[in-house]
Parts: structure tokens; C-alpha cells; sequence
DNA sequence: GCTTCCACTTGACAAAAATCAAGAACATTT
DNA sequence: AAATGTTCTTGATTTTTGTCAAGTGGAAGC
């Protein structure tokens, strides 16, 4: 089984071996050299993609500052899925902190899954339901704890993510400044 | 067409009137005093209510103090995604803060809609999607604005539940002290 | 090897928000 | 109407976090 063979039977749980090379097969891979963009905000998002190897950031300008909302890395998925499901002009831009390797699925392709298999649609709600739980605790974060509390918790589940990427964007991501997370980490 | 017809309607966008009929005669009416609780952290989720009437408080204690997640109004669905979908203890509390009408489904029952329908779990899914691009907003309010931005932002959208429940809970939910919004609405 | 560019750190200060404590306002019950 | 209980407000203070500005350190390019 190829690595993204496990990881369409580990995030959607596709049983049978035939129906997931199949859909695997409908996966092509792409290339990202560091600092290049994956997708840009108002641009259609009209593809979803496994990351196989590399970083990649979720982020949106607004009039003050780029807010960072959440950093993918190898073994997840990565899209807008505002533009990806409901075609509408994307609400975050992707940008590669890394030269990253993709395996990337286009809208068109990925409705095709959806045809040749009529059990997809509840494996995919399974796992958009999945990322919904996984957002509603990170919400709840944000209503019950410090800074330094969000810190500690990020950062005993993501160890390895502080050696890979600007600080800045972890910063932003647990919503305070860089110099307020430089201060924490002194201690 | 009934109103929770209708509303069904509009959040799964289920076209034919027979369907709308066959899905909505599962609920059943529910009624809930004031003060009294829907569903109790680590309890058994296993029912989706629809609001007819009443206003509902998602919370959970924690060790220093109360967290409200949400606050639900009439019109929307109501449950504990967690429990309800993958059979799990409950992560919340539910509280009516108002007398409350409900029509509620039984997860048994609401399996069966998947079945008699086959593209209920599409429908399903693109519900969950839009809940999730709404949580994903709504992190976005913390990265990025203060207490006193999201409390203008929240107000602008919902100003009459202002009237309606203890400011307290509003305050957690926006993830301030009630002090602090208090403060907020002297300006 | 020097320069340039980032990213990060540090300090001083300002602003935002929390905490603690008291009291006022309001609704509910008796 | 009085009593009770809850919610909200206000003030004083502390803590947390942000802002601004300067400086450090390292990596990439020349």
C-alpha cells in the first residue's frame, strides 16, 4: 500500500483494497518549492491535496497583519474547503514553508469518487465532522486559557514543529504576538 | 409545510416534498423547563433536536470556572456532534435557559434517513461543511480582533438574544470576563 | 569573508483584560 | 411589600499581553 493509500483508508476508512487504489489513482502529484503558493485568497480552490512531504501555511491578510490559521504538515490534508465544496473564490491563502510534495485530487476528479462509490459522501462527512470536533477544541482554548496555557498545549503535541518553522506564524496561529510567545519560551 | 419542514429544507436542502415529510415525521416534539438540562458531560448523545422555541447554552465545567461554547436559538439544530455521530460520551452540557420546545430525533431513527435516502449523507455532509467554515470564522474573531471588536461583531448579528439571556453566558462564549463586557457595553 | 536579510530576543512602556470586592438593579418568591 | 437570590455594574488593583524600538544572531547570497 502506498503511503497515501494509507492515509485515505486512515482518515476515510476505505475498506476494500480495489476501491482504494482506485481512488488513490485519481491523486497526481505536485510539486511546491519553499515560499511558492498552494492557493491565493479570491482564487478558486478547486483542488485538494494530500501533503506527502513538507509544510505548508493557512493564512489571510488583513488590514493590520496576516493572521495565520493553521499550519499543515506531512500527513494531512490540505485545502480551502469553502472553495473546494461550495466552488466559491478561496478564503485563505496556502503558502509552502518548505519545498513540498503533494498528492493532489482536482474538484472535478474528486466528485467522480463520489459516483463510483456511494458510501464516499458518509466517509467524507465523517471526517469533515471529525475536523469540526478537532476546531470546537481549539475554540475552547481560546475561551478557557492563557497565552502560556495555549503554548504548552500546542507545543507538547507539535515538539517538532518549533525547529521547522518561523516562530512568528506558531505566534499567530495561538493567537498572540511573536514577542509575547519569545517571552514564554524564555522561561 | 411545517416550520421544522422548512428548516430542514433549508439547512440539508432536500427538494421533494415527500422526502421533507418522511424525514420530518422522525422528530418528535420535546419539551424542556428552564433551567433544566438536554444532554450532561460524559452522558449518552444520542439525540439531534431541532429549536422550535427556546434558547439552549452549551457549556462545560471546567476547574476554575464555567465555559459556554455556544449559545443555540430558535431555528437551529442542537447537539453534541461528538457523541451523536461516533457514539461517544458527551464533551457538553446542555441547558435550556428559556422554556423550550424541541422536535427531536433519536439516532436509531436517524440512521434510518441515510438509508431510505441515499443521498442524505451528501446532504449531511455539506451541512457539517458549513458548520465548519462557521467555527473556522469564528477562530478567526480570536486571532485576529479584541474583546471588544467581537463583542461589537456578535452584537451586530445577534442583538436581541441580548435581551434574552444572562450577559454572563455571552461573556464566556465571546471569551471575556462578565466584568469585562460590561465595561464594553458602558461605552 | 563581508553584506544583507530575516527571524528572534529584549527592554521599556502602554493598553487590554482579569481579579477581587462591594454594592446596585432586577426579578422571583413569600 | 418585604425578603431572597441572581445578575450586573463599578472601582481599585494586578496581571497579561501588545506595541514600539533597538539590538542580536544566524543563514543565504555576493
Amino acid at each position: 500500500m502506498t503511503e497515501l493509500e494509507q492515509y485515505v483508508n486512515s482518515y476515510f476508512g476505505v475498506a476494500e483494497a480495489g476501491e482504494l487504489a482506485e481512488i488513490s489513482s485519481l491523486f497526481k502529484p505536485e510539486m511546491i518549492k519553499k515560499g511558492d503558493y498552494f492557493l491565493l485568497t479570491g482564487k478558486a480552490a478547486d483542488r485538494l491535496s494530500f501533503i506527502q512531504t513538507g509544510i505548508l501555511r493557512v493564512f489571510v491578510e488583513t488590514a493590520n497583519k496576516e493572521v495565520t490559521q493553521w499550519i499543515s504538515t506531512k500527513g494531512s490534508f490540505i485545502t480551502d474547503l469553502s472553495g473546494f465544496i461550495f466552488e466559491k473564490p478561496a478564503r485563505w491563502t496556502i503558502q509552502a514553508l518548505t519545498d513540498t510534495v503533494l498528492f493532489t485530487i482536482k474538484r472535478e476528479d474528486y466528485k467522480k469518487i463520489g459516483v463510483l462509490m456511494p458510501k464516499w459522501h458518509e466517509l467524507e462527512k465523517l471526517f469533515i465532522a471529525r475536523c469540526f470536533i478537532t476546531i470546537e477544541d481549539r475554540i475552547f482554548t481560546h475561551l478557557s486559557m492563557t497565552a502560556e496555557e495555549r503554548y504548552a498545549l500546542f507545543f507538547e503535541q507539535n515538539k517538532s514543529l518549533f525547529n521547522e518553522v518561523p516562530l512568528q506564524y506558531i505566534a499567530s496561529m495561538l493567537g498572540m504576538t511573536p514577542e509575547t510567545l519569545s517571552r514564554i519560551r524564555k522561561k
